[in-house]
DNA sequence: TATTATACTGTATATATATTCAGTATTTTA
DNA sequence: TAAAATACTGAATATATATACAGTATAATA
């Protein structure tokens, strides 16, 4: 794809300053005032060029029916997104999947972290982590024996305490007692460590 | 000011989730075929009270000029306090118990919150509430059954759930089956409620 | 070298949209 | 007890807005 040209971004700057400064998207003539332009087709052809790079999305017919896309790769802020746990096996970030998002200081955890995954089940109950609480998740496959993981088995996500057996074994522990280990022999299956909790939050 | 309605919560919670989904603000007609109105005019006047009721901005005579206000009360966050589980009747927030401060946002859990609190033991294991976890704490005496509560008996601060039982019975209730109720006869025993839990936060 | 993308002006128009006006009915406040 | 607020339907309309069409010109591809 072409990169995205000088022009196209001042418009798409405009675009982002309009939505914070009003709360809403700009029209093609609001676009055509901020930057100068004496044609609304002067902003038009620009958005379409936008759309076309997968920049913003485009509502045909709707009025201020401009949407900018990729908002999960900002949250180099501190907006952080929640997302359910996904059994599917779509990227976890993939913007479907996002709830919401939370504000909150970068350094809130001791670690950084990447993303808020709302649990589902009761499985880690005695470590503390109920149904509906949000784990703060650091995207990293550096994990060691006792560290809580996000694991992905095949097309399910799930959150378990980890622990090397050995070169070829890998078991995923619960804590609570309703539930079984999980023995993971690399050579047959497959396990993909998304990530490891470095923080927990509830809201109640 | 008067409080909001239930209507126009409703009103003012479709306009918040069309912005998230769509990344622009509904029109009238939109409002209306998402709640079921037959009439824009439904929309316009619900529009207009939350106006006037300052929940929302409406850009005069912009298509989707609605914007939502409070905006700026999420961003300033502020510095909470953490304090341990004092034994000693001092003043809870006194300057000597505040272990550290957390810069979080003001609605940060869904009801405001005063401080947070460290816990100390497991007496609440089973609800999801371990040694050392922060309790964002509400200072309020209105508490319901079932509230997980912070309660001062004579010289010693506690946290369980509230029951009362009778106008001048009130049992505390751990989560952990090693330890017993604590029922307080109101007649006999001073039992002065802190505040309550809104949300908990853990690191690790 | 022909084609496509970029970068505009300028005009026109169907329709999307805000907004007013006329009603009806219930609840809340003063 | 009268006035105001709430909660709607239904119709009408001025205008805000997206969008197509007709041009001009330059730079980047293929």
């Amino acid at each position: 794809m072409r990169e995205i040209t000088s022009q196209q971004q001042r418009v798409l700057d405009c675009i982002q300053v309009y939505i914070k400064k009003t709360g809403f998207p700009p029209t093609r003539a609001d676009i055509c005032r901020e930057l100068g332009f004496k044609s609304p087709n002067s902003a038009e052809t620009h958005l379409r060029a936008l759309e076309k790079k997968d920049f913003i999305t485009i509502e045909s017919g709707a009025s201020r029916g401009i949407s900018i896309k990729n908002k999960a790769d900002i949250h180099n802020g501190d907006e952080y997104p929640v997302i359910g746990l996904v059994a599917a096996g779509s990227p976890t970030l993939a913007e479907e999947n996002i709830e919401r998002t939370i504000n909150c200081p970068k350094s809130f955890f001791d670690s950084n972290f990447d993303y808020f995954l709302k649990v589902k089940g009761l499985s880690m109950k005695d470590a503390g982590i109920m149904e509906d609480d949000l784990i703060a998740v650091k995207k990293t496959s550096e994990v060691k024996n006792g560290d809580i993981v996000i694991a992905r088995l095949e097309d399910e996500v799930t959150v378990k305490f980890f622990n090397r057996k050995s070169s070829k074994i890998v078991e995923l522990e619960p804590a609570n007692e309703d539930f079984q280990n999980i023995v993971i022999n690399l050579e047959q299956d497959e396990l993909h460590i998304e990530g490891k909790s470095v923080g927990l939050l509830r809201k109640n």
